[in-house]
DNA sequence: CCCGCTACTCACCGATTGGTGACAGCGGGG
DNA sequence: CCCCGCTGTCACCAATCGGTGAGTAGCGGG
């Protein structure tokens, strides 16, 4: 394992161009939240750093440090873009207007979020951060999280009122953490307690037992 | 962070009584595994390896090297100790003796099942991990508890058949992983989409909206 | 008694981590 | 013009990581 000294870039024949970076400290700022957000999306938080993020935006991790205050700056700047996430996935055709019933509107949210999820890497990452760790920074951007989601479902919940008679908001927590742990283990194992998670075949029986439950408590 | 030595040391004076390690290599051997699975409980799988097992279990990393073959061998030895997981917590009056119906059968396995994980942070922190890595290591950690998690739902379940007409198989595994992700946000958070996880009063409305969800299906 | 096996410890390796201070280059305002 | 401040780069720090090779200490058998 002698690593010889192969790195020497002073080749002849090569012209470096060192491709200077023009001084725009605007852009940086965005290629370092848009770096964090793609490594922390794709590798997940285990390898998330200052280096790897510094590595990512092919800048100095010093701008990391200047310009966000470090890691956990940098974190609060993602959990802060994550307020995009709601406007991004809101159908123009919004909430339950055709839906009669909060049966309906429960099971169309149920479906939704399940695949919305299933499609957001980053959202998955930060998902399976908060159950893992409960450090300040974790904590911040799991707030972040969950505000959006709130959002959301008010969003799409409209006016419909739940059924008298059942802790809607208890029923609906558990509803939503059935599928925030499919769409996890599933990405993560291909698997959850026994029931495939690959493919598409996989996941509608899922997506039809979890309709089967959320009708059968809301009708 | 320094961890607290956890060695043995008595006789704070000046006499330098060592307390020599008996020369004993079934003894370190338990010693290691317990102080993994102790660290792996009480620290979760970020902070998880080689040096801070041998700093736990008071001896050098080069015994985990020796006696399991490093990490690997080491989290495989885990592995193998969840099915004792399974034997300690079934109760001596298995399974659907006195359930007449599936429903019955189900809605008591939820609970227990919940009531379980609320109070095996080992298990908690290796689901934690199932969801957050995809190596090696924790894929096979995965399948031992994933089959320590079938075995105990076979010997509760009895003969009792599922009803026909669901997808048993499905719905049980969204219950469960609905099961699974409260505990999870519950440990490490202390809520789950706005739900409070941290009193008993917050677990018994989570319980009982299980209940309802798995009542529905089942009736 | 000594020898050899085995349990165990120690010292070191290269790599990577988070974090900081010093420096280079450009550009705008006096 | 010169100088100062902002942007970006580099070198370096201590700590920790996983991993290895060499050496020590005790016990049992010849």
């Amino acid at each position: 394992m002698l690593n010889e000294a192969v790195n020497l870039e002073s080749s002849p024949g090569a012209e470096a161009a060192p491709e200077r970076r023009v001084r725009d400290r605007g852009a940086t700022e965005r290629a370092i939240l848009a770096a964090a957000k793609s490594l922390l999306a794709e590798e997940g938080f285990q390898n998330f750093g200052i280096n790897a993020v510094a590595r990512r935006a092919g800048c100095d991790k010093q701008l990391i440090y200047r310009y966000y205050g470090g890691l956990d700056g940098l974190v609060e700047a993602i959990g802060a873009d994550l307020g995009t996430w709601v406007r991004d996935r809101i159908p123009e055709d919004a909430g339950g207007m055709f839906l009669l019933t909060y049966g309906d509107l429960m099971e169309r949210l149920a479906l939704l979020l399940l695949a919305a999820l299933k499609n957001d890497p980053l959202m998955r990452r930060i998902l399976a951060w908060e159950v893992s760790e409960n450090t300040e920074q974790v904590r911040r951007l799991s707030e972040a999280r969950s505000k959006a989601l709130a959002l959301w479902l008010d969003r799409m919940r409209g006016s419909l009122a739940p059924p008298k008679g059942v802790d809607a908001a208890a029923v609906n927590a558990v509803v939503i953490a059935a599928i925030q742990h499919l769409v996890l283990a599933g990405a993560a194992g291909g698997q959850c307690a026994g029931l495939s998670l690959k493919t598409s075949k996989d996941w509608e029986k899922a997506a039809t037992a979890l309709k089967r439950l959320v009708r059968g408590v809301y009708g």
